[in-house]
DNA sequence: AACGACACCGCAAACGTTTGCGGTGTCGTT
DNA sequence: AACGACACCGCAAACGTTTGCGGTGTCGTT
């Protein structure tokens, strides 16, 4: 056992011809002879010959690798991109390495880096809540690898883009807790240096004021993990009485706040409506179930991918960077079901 | 742009010495001159010099790169235990190249096929549902690669495995129904030709025989999703008034029948007291709280990748293989606290 | 008889490293 | 003067492929 694959030159060997022939024999080259390419199939057939994609890649300077850098993996949203990644690449014939950066900017750099060393042939990339910088962004670039960014990209660097609308998306949100009668509602928002962040605070204002209603910085709370809701909650409690709406920046942070209302008397949605952001499995299991904007984890990871092969692809054509847009769908539940 | 990766070919011509004397240089050879060292060094530092990885993976066919085939990486248990190898694999130097297999056996045997090709130095796996024969995995032992099973593995195949007590975590869980005083249980079961179903099932068996109740085979169902729930919901409810207890395979399993109970009035856990078996964050979020067992996904993540680089890492000493299985703990949570 | 056309195959270099081995040059010692 | 010890460096082969180029052999044609 742990017997060593068998080689070009193995085979080469044993039929006493020369590995060049082997070689051409095995991918139908029209100067080996009917003959002796029976033979070097039959052969390579039997004893299972595979060529060894590290020399492959070595010499065409291609590994039909796709590198891929997300903040988490342990996250519904991200992971189904990555399910969506997989599918498309795999039937493209692309192996994809992943590597997650824990929302640490350090760690981005060298993962960007490690993909760089291992040459592969394009990466897929959502940015870190902890990245200012893009230096290593750039450093990819520069050494022509293609770069797709998937929901969190930098506005400073050029690239294929795939995100959703988020300023229509919490826009979308707004107007329906207006709809349904609320008239003070709480945003929890994110980090404001994420275009996403910004994006979905934006939307919330301009609901807010084409419905002619003021703006109260005082309902903006940077706020957006379940921790934070639990960190935050002897604010949010004391705010309940003044409003009857929160829309927050994503649903799990959503979902919390309802836990801490709920545990405090203040009934959903009578009270207090709320409408988070993302919809993902806990959405439907939430207590009430929640209302949200959808957003097509599976979808977005596919269309990516989509691009970036695209680009790979055409070789040395001119690439015009592209930017997708996927548009958000409102998906009401009885968390805004008064 | 689109500039070549300056290599120690590059270095040598323009300093004007040998690749060999670069390459020795670099890594701090006692038979290179400090002089020489010191303008090596300072000139791969400017010119950011990174030694090309797809050559160094062909010259000592090592890749540094764990393979890993998982069912889906949508799943909260199987997206933690990624998380878990991530972690480990990052600080001991190894990228990490993933594979989905959709739960389809001829998606894992090709996985396994170009996990081989791209000779990735060990491979962690968990089997497919419809995974019934082995000799995509034998295949990579016989090649030298070594494998560590997690969560699902073959009894055929000897390998490291890291697995979760089934049968005591299930028993553990029908034990804490039978305490708090159910007496007619519903078991809704996973696969059986999975050791994983077969377990959890055997152990419900077990709790039962121990308090001295009669096993009925009526009361286990094969249902094991979210969306077999749905379709078997008639069957459910028509035992619903009988039974006064269900012991789930699964969480979102024990989740949706919750779910299903609660829509037509059946209250939880009142009327039926529900135990799950995993411990996601669903768990928490469900409506009542699920008490469940915990199936510390990071953990087994960790477990096996530490097997995998110890045993990558032994080289050629001889291999006794390992299987390490975690014990899970209960979590009683409002689904049985009646 | 000589030449051209064609079929078929192998040499060698290349991708970017590493490393055993040998070679040169400079000392100090006897 | 000759030798040994040592420092320092380069050649060449190797990992497993691919591919341009050239070479040989067999025809048929004139």
């Amino acid at each position: 056992m742990a017997a060593h694959q068998v080689t070009i030159k193995d085979i080469a060997k044993i039929l006493g011809i020369s590995a060049s022939t082997v070689s051409r024999a095995l991918k139908d080259h029209p100067d080996i002879s009917p003959k002796t390419k029976k033979m070097v199939q039959a052969f390579a057939e039997k004893v299972q010959y595979r060529p060894n994609a590290l020399a492959l890649n070595l010499r065409r300077s291609k590994t039909n690798t796709i590198g891929i850098i997300l903040p988490e993996i342990v996250h519904h949203f991200f992971s189904s991109v990555l399910a969506g990644i997989d599918k498309i690449a795999y039937a493209a014939g692309y192996n994809v390495m992943i590597c997650q950066s824990s929302e640490d900017y350090d760690r981005e750099v060298s993962d960007a880096q490690a993909l760089l060393d291992n040459r592969v042939d394009g990466v897929l990339m959502s940015l870190s809540k902890t990245t200012h910088q893009y230096d290593h962004i750039r450093n990819l670039i520069d050494h022509g690898v293609p770069v797709v960014f998937f929901d969190r990209a930098p506005e400073e660097i050029e690239a294929d883009k795939v995100i959703i609308d988020d300023f229509t998306g919490s826009k979308i949100a707004t107007h329906h807790l207006i709809a349904i009668g609320c008239k003070k509602i709480l945003h929890l928002a994110g980090p404001q240096h994420l275009s996403i962040g910004q994006r979905r605070k934006e939307g919330y204002i301009a609901a807010l004021e084409e419905n002619g209603f003021s703006y109260n910085p005082e309902y903006i709370i940077k706020c957006d993990t379940r921790d934070e809701v639990f960190a935050n909650a002897g604010k949010i409690l004391k705010m309940a009485n003044e409003i009857d709406g929160i829309f927050a920046v994503n649903d799990s942070t959503a979902i919390a706040a309802m836990q801490v209302l709920l545990k405090n008397d203040i009934r959903i949605p009578e009270h207090i409506s709320v409408i988070g952001f993302g919809d993902g499995p806990n959405a439907t299991i939430a207590y009430p179930p929640l209302s949200t904007v959808e957003q097509k984890g599976i979808e977005m990871g596919q269309e990516a991918v989509k691009l970036l092969i695209k680009h790979i692809e055409s070789e040395n054509e001119i690439h015009a960077n592209e930017t997708k847009i996927l548009t958000p769908v409102l998906r009401i539940r009885e968390s805004t079901t008064k």
